[in-house]
Formats: C-alpha cells, sequence, structure tokens
DNA sequence: AATTGTACTTAGGACATAATTG
DNA sequence: CAATTATGTCCTAAGTACAATT
C-alpha cells in the first residue's frame, strides 16, 4: 500500500521527460496519421530476435465460428421464443397516468417461463448449476397476486427468458432528451474589461467567456494548454470586430463575471424552503416525464437523460484537449432510436431530429455526436435496468466459467513463456501481468488526442524496470505507468525467472519510448482468449481475479465472534484488497486530516469515559461487598452495563478509525460497482446475519436486485 | 492486416443531500 | 438549530471490445 501512493505531480514532471521525446518522434513517424500512429514502424527493429521467430501459420482458422453458434451448444434455452412476447409489442396506456405495467402480459410471461422449468434461470450460453431456483417460484406467484393495481411492483426480469439472437427489445418508448438550458445573458451591471476597459460582447462570445469565468478558481485555468485551447476556440465564436480586438487573454478580466456567479450560487443556497422545494417537485416532474422509457411492456428508469450542457473541455490528467469548447447539442444534432409503433418523441417546436431510427439491436434511445473527439455519445438506462442487468449478470457467469479453466490457461501460459516465437512470449508475458496484476488490456490510443496512458498491452520500456534483485527478493519488475483516468500505478512485483529473461529480451536495443510488447496488441491477445475459452477477453480476468479475492478474503477475514460492526469492517477490509488489486484509487478527501484529528480526540474522549465507568464500577462493587443490599447489587449491575456500553462505542470508534485510515486514498466504490459479483456479498450477508443495506445503498440494491434476490447464503463465486 | 466506426462498461471527481454533532 | 461531516448522486471522460471498411 504504502507504494502505491498517489504522487500524482511528482510523477507527472518525469512524465513529461519521456513524452516530449516522444512525441517528437512519433510526428515524425505518422505524417499520414493513421489513428493509433504507424505501429508496423515498431516490427523492424527485432531483427536480432527473428532467430526466435518461425513460421506464423498458427492462428486457428477453424474456431474463427461466431459466438452464437458456440453459445447454443451448451446453452440449454435454445428452443425459445424470441423474449416470450406473445403479447402486443407496446402497452397502449397513455403515459400520462403512469402505468405502463400490464399485469396480463406478465401472466403469460410466467406460464411460458414455468414450462421451462428447468432452464428459467440459466443463461443460453453457459452452464450454471440453478440449484436455487426452486423455491422462488412461489413467492413470486403470490407477489404477482396481490399486484394488480402496483405498477411498482418489482419485476424480476431475471426469471424470465432472454433474446439470444442480438435484439435488444421489442419495443421501445421514450420522449427524448431534455436540453441544456438555453443561455441566459449577464444583466448589464456584471461587465467583461478588456485591457482594463469594460467591453460588451456579443451573446455568443459572453456564452464561452462565462464558462471560463466559472472556472476561474481551478488551477486548470492557469494551465497553457487550456489556456491557449480556450482562447482559439473563443475566438470562433467573436465577432469579427472583436475578434479584431481580443488579442490576447492575459487582458482578458473576468473577475466581474466570476464573483456574480458566485454570488448567485450563494444565492442558490439561501433559498428558502418553498423555493427549494419547488424546483425539487419540478426536477420531479421533468424525471417523471423523461427519465423513464417502456421496453418490452416494463417501464425503465434512464440513468442520462439530459443533455450534456455546453462548457469548457476537461480531460483528464495531461490533456491535449483541455480547455476546447465543447458545444451545445441542438436537436439537429440527435438521432432518436425507438420502435416504429412506438409514439416517437417530439423535437423542440421549430426544430427537427437529425435522424429517427428503429435500431432494436441496440441498447440506446438517444445518440449524438461530441464535438471534442468526435465520439458518440449514448442515452441509455439504468443500471437498474433488465438491459443493463442481463449484462451484469452475464459478465460474472463469464467470469465464472474462467474460474473453471483458470489454471489451464495459466498452465498453459506458463508454456508460452519458452516459446521460440516472440510474438507468443510477449503474449504469455502480457497475460501473465493481466492475470496476476490485474492490468487493463491497453488498446492503443490516438497520439496527441488523448492524455498518454496505457494498459498492459500498451506499456512501453519506460514503464518497467528490471531488478535482478531488490530489497531481499530475486527478479522484481518494477511498473510506474499511468492508466486510465491518468491514475498512477506503482507497484513493485517479483516476477519468475522466465518472465524476468523474457522481459529483458523484450527490452533489448529499444529505446524508451518503444512498446514493451512490439509484437502484441489487444485484439491479438483477445483473438487468443477467444480461443482458450468462449467470450474470454482481457478485461475478464480483472473480473474474475477481483471476485475470487473478495470471496476468498471474506473467507479468511470475517470471524464468528465478531459483532456486525467488526464483520462489516472485515467485509470494507476484503474490498478494500480487491480495490488495491484494481488500483482504484481516490484522491484523499480535502478534509481528511482534520476529520481523523477529530475522530482521535472523541476517541480519547471516549476512553476517559470508560476509565470513568470502570472506576464508578470498582467502588459500586466495594459498596456492594459492604452493604451486601439489594439496591447496592442493582447499582452494581447498571454501571457493569454502562461500562459494557461505552467499550462497545470505544470499539466502534475505533474500527471507524482504522477503516478511514485505511481508506485514505483508496475507492472502494468502483470495485462495488463493477467487478465483485454482488452474489458474494449478498451470500456473505445472509451467511452472518448482516442486513444487506449495511452492505448496499439504495441504488446499490436496485442494480443488484437480481443478485439479492438469487443469491443464499451457500453462493459459490 | 490496418484502419475506422460503434456500442457499451468502467472511472474519479464535483456537487447535492442527509446525518450527525456541538 | 446551525455547522460540520459523511454519503449518495450526477456527470461525463476514458476505457474495452468488436464490427465494418479499406
Amino acid at each position: 500500500l504504502s507504494d502505491s501512493h498517489k504522487h500524482k505531480d511528482k510523477y507527472k514532471e518525469k512524465e513529461h521527460k519521456h513524452k516530449d521525446h516522444r512525441k517528437d518522434k512519433e510526428r515524425e513517424k505518422s505524417k499520414h496519421g493513421s489513428r493509433y500512429g504507424s505501429s508496423s514502424e515498431k516490427k523492424h527493429r527485432d531483427k536480432e530476435k527473428e532467430r526466435m521467430k518461425h513460421k506464423d501459420g498458427s492462428t486457428d482458422k477453424h474456431k474463427e465460428k461466431k459466438k452464437e453458434k458456440m453459445r447454443s451448444l451448451d446453452g440449454k434455452v435454445k428452443k425459445e421464443k424470441e423474449n416470450g412476447f406473445a403479447s402486443p409489442q407496446h402497452v397502449k396506456s397513455e403515459p400520462e397516468d403512469n402505468f405502463y405495467y400490464s399485469p396480463k402480459y406478465e401472466k403469460s410471461l410466467k406460464r411460458q417461463r414455468d414450462d421451462d422449468d428447468e432452464t428459467q434461470f440459466l443463461f443460453p450460453f453457459q452452464d450454471i448449476k440453478s440449484k436455487k431456483t426452486k423455491n422462488k417460484k412461489g413467492e413470486v406467484l403470490d407477489g404477482k397476486k396481490k399486484a394488480k393495481k402496483e405498477p411498482e411492483e418489482k419485476w424480476k426480469w431475471w426469471e424470465e427468458e432472454r433474446y439470444t439472437d442480438g435484439v435488444k427489445w421489442k419495443f421501445l418508448e421514450h420522449k427524448g432528451p431534455v436540453f441544456a438550458p438555453p443561455y441566459e445573458p449577464l444583466p448589464s451591471h456584471v461587465k467583461f474589461y478588456y485591457d482594463g476597459k469594460p467591453m460588451k460582447l456579443s451573446l455568443e462570445a459572453e456564452e464561452v467567456a462565462t464558462f471560463f469565468a466559472k472556472m476561474l478558481d481551478h488551477e486548470y485555468t492557469t494551465k497553457d494548454i487550456f489556456r491557449k485551447n480556450f482562447f482559439k476556440d473563443w475566438r470562433k465564436e467573436m465577432t469579427a470586430e472583436e475578434k479584431s480586438k481580443i488579442t490576447d487573454l492575459t487582458k482578458c478580466d473576468f473577475t466581474e463575471m466570476s464573483e456574480y456567479f458566485k454570488a448567485q450560487s450563494e444565492a442558490r443556497k439561501a433559498m428558502t424552503k418553498e423555493d427549494k422545494q419547488k424546483i425539487k417537485e419540478e426536477n420531479e416532474r421533468t424525471l417523471q416525464q423523461y427519465g423513464f422509457c417502456i421496453m418490452d411492456n416494463h417501464r425503465e428508469r434512464i440513468a442520462n437523460f439530459r443533455i450534456e450542457p455546453p462548457g469548457l473541455f476537461r480531460g483528464r490528467g495531461d490533456h491535449p484537449k483541455m480547455g476546447m469548447l465543447k458545444r451545445r447539442i441542438r436537436p439537429e444534432d440527435i438521432i432518436v432510436n425507438c420502435s416504429k409503433d412506438s409514439k416517437h418523441p417530439e423535437p423542440p417546436p421549430g426544430t427537427r431530429w437529425k435522424e429517427v431510427r428503429h435500431d432494436n439491436k441496440v441498447t440506446w434511445l438517444v445518440s449524438w455526436t461530441e464535438n471534442i473527439q468526435g465520439s458518440i455519445k449514448y442515452i441509455m438506462l439504468n443500471p437498474s435496468s433488465r438491459i443493463k442487468g442481463e449484462k451484469d449478470w452475464q459478465k460474472y457467469e463469464t467470469a465464472r466459467r474462467l474460474k473453471k479453466c483458470v489454471d489451464h490457461i495459466r498452465n498453459q501460459y506458463r508454456e508460452d513463456w519458452k516459446s521460440k516465437e516472440m510474438r507468443i512470449r510477449q503474449r504469455a508475458v502480457a497475460l501473465y501481468f493481466i492475470d496476476k496484476l490485474a492490468l487493463r488490456a491497453g488498446n492503443e490510443k490516438e497520439e496527441g488526442e488523448t492524455a498518454d496512458t496505457v494498459g498492459c498491452c500498451s506499456l512501453r520500456v519506460e514503464h518497467i524496470s528490471l531488478y535482478p534483485e531488490k530489497d531481499g527478493q530475486e527478479y522484481v519488475v518494477e511498473f510506474d505507468f499511468l492508466g486510465k483516468d491518468s491514475i498512477r500505478y506503482y507497484n513493485k512485483v517479483p516476477v519468475e525467472k522466465r518472465v524476468f529473461k523474457n522481459l529483458q529480451l523484450f527490452m533489448e536495443n529499444k529505446e524508451l519510448d518503444d512498446d514493451l510488447f512490439d509484437r502484441l496488441n489487444t485484439s491479438i491477445l483477445n483473438k487468443h482468449l477467444q480461443e482458450l475459452m468462449d467470450g474470454l477477453t482481457a478485461k475478464v480476468f480483472r473480473t474474475y481475479n477481483a471476485s475470487i479475492t473478495l470471496q476468498q478474503q471474506l473467507k479468511e477475514l470475517t470471524n464468528v465472534e465478531e459483532n456486525i460492526p467488526a464483520k462489516i469492517l472485515s467485509y470494507n477490509r476484503a474490498n478494500r484488497a480487491v480495490a488495491i488489486l484494481c488500483n482504484h484509487q481516490r484522491a484523499p478527501p480535502k478534509t481528511f486530516e482534520k476529520s481523523m484529528q477529530n475522530l482521535q480526540s472523541k476517541i480519547d474522549a471516549k476512553r476517559d469515559q470508560l476509565a470513568d465507568a470502570k472506576r464508578e464500577l470498582k467502588s459500586a462493587k466495594a459498596d456492594a461487598k459492604v452493604r451486601k443490599d439489594e439496591k447496592s447489587k442493582k447499582a452494581v449491575e447498571t454501571k457493569k452495563k454502562a461500562v459494557q456500553r461505552v467499550e462497545e462505542q470505544l470499539m466502534k470508534l475505533e474500527v471507524q478509525a482504522t477503516d478511514r485510515e485505511e481508506n485514505k486514498q483508496i475507492a472502494l466504490g468502483t470495485s462495488k460497482l463493477n467487478y465483485l459479483d454482488p452474489r458474494i456479498s449478498v451470500a456473505w450477508c445472509k451467511k452472518w446475519g448482516i442486513p444487506v443495506e449495511k452492505i448496499y445503498n439504495k441504488t446499490q440494491r436496485e442494480k443488484f436486485a437480481w443478485a439479492i434476490d438469487m443469491a443464499d447464503q451457500d453462493f459459490e463465486f
């Protein structure tokens, strides 16, 4: 842990040196700008290693079958009828009654499911043992009976059949996105100054100026790239006149605007209860209206139904595009996706959509192209939705299948370390890292378009150091690189001799900024993995290792004797082990030191209190010994209880303190939400009688409803 | 095989809200 | 009850993966 502290700033400097060097080189290389720079170039270097290489013909062509086919082999639910929706595809009721649920349709679904007794909970793709399915059914049916009017009745999508043919839905209706509110011009007394003189800006230029003004307090408005990008884009919004006048950003004075916005946000905070309530209600109305869609007879929550407002782009880390103007999205930019036979969303009066399409092979409702990277953004459903939940469940099932063959795969890559083909050795070493260290795959990235970050396959020579011996350990590899979101990965790991020797070989005659694995990329790696197991990709290892670590840590750490808070601490520790494995970091909270001190003084106070209580107990005992009457005996009992109570409180505080200290820069949320099979946690809760609310908050319980309903205490990942 | 395009998951931080404390 | 602190939600960037195209 102590090694993996964030030293972002310190590190950046170091990175910088290499990077500039690298940039120059790359610029030279890829004049004809391809997406990833030129990857063929890197191949020429290892002529010496040509002796290692041999023929290239080992790609198993016969394995090229479509996944669907493979799946239907072991999947048992292949005889299914679509999704089981024999009924009309959409709910006819009008949206304003908020009643999209139709018990009638449910019944027919249930029936169908019941026919398919043995397999109802199986993924068609894989062979899960479904032992715990039976007992559930009774409850389910009971629930339905009394459901009648209740549209809020929880729909257990996980008890239904799934689409298998790439179809994501049969019916989809929604109201379209909510656009960002239009720009509100500044009141005339709020002025912008250029070169000390007030200057009235055009609406367009003013809006962009306010974006900058709002960020004035941020450190990055002082950064060169940020300022440069901003100024360039700002000038594009200016009138010819403004453009000729405003030529130097340092002469721009936004402070009045900035003050104005600060005052505004103060005013917002100081609003009366009633006004706040009004706003809340208004929000709730928009949520009800735009925050849901109907997908296949069910009303489902949309994740991000608001279009991203315009502003200045701030990427993470050292992003070359920071400060650029993220433009306002208009209806004309929007592609709407919905059923042909649904009530199509209306564009705002006087506008039109870019396109309305009916593609049920995708899950998104709305999309648009963003102007910074030119990538597509989507509006999709909430994690609690069927469409996300199924996928999530499936993800964990894939990881569980990996569990069954991981030994074989490990043996295989260990063998491959000895291969006479360089590309195979590289593949094997990379896979070893991905498996052992839970590294990300590491796709190629567009040079100069994004921050310089890497994953396993894109590691460069500069990112590792080899130590034949270090701190009493042999063959130590030191990793030091920026990963996703420019989070630093720093780790020293002893590796097996063969791995070490291979790394030395891979690094021979290379520059610092050359790829470590020059004969490997994610697509090669994944193709290989696909051959080892259906559905296997690099990221499955992260899921697998995270989940198996949680399960194993929980086993190890949970102490039968301990009370609930202590058990929860154990859970958090297990969770933390995973977060450390996956390198899920966070910036230490700004108030961390202070709040830690506060907690410590509370603990001290509690200690004093405990001492007092003990003293009182002692004297009460003495008293009782002398007097021997009922009253004094009772007093002893009360004192005893008091001591116990205070002891418990102290314990709780201490637990809290350790927990917090250990969590200083570790973020538990990401692994909990994305990597840990929720059934492990649910099973653990059930086993130890811990309310699941202690582990998952409301949102999380909604997302993991399937697991909470499905897993019993014997669940094994 | 390289390149480009698309869809979807994973990620940390800002901000809002709720809970706790003095 | 106000102030502080913890927790939860929102936001959207940044990854992975794979399909389509050249």
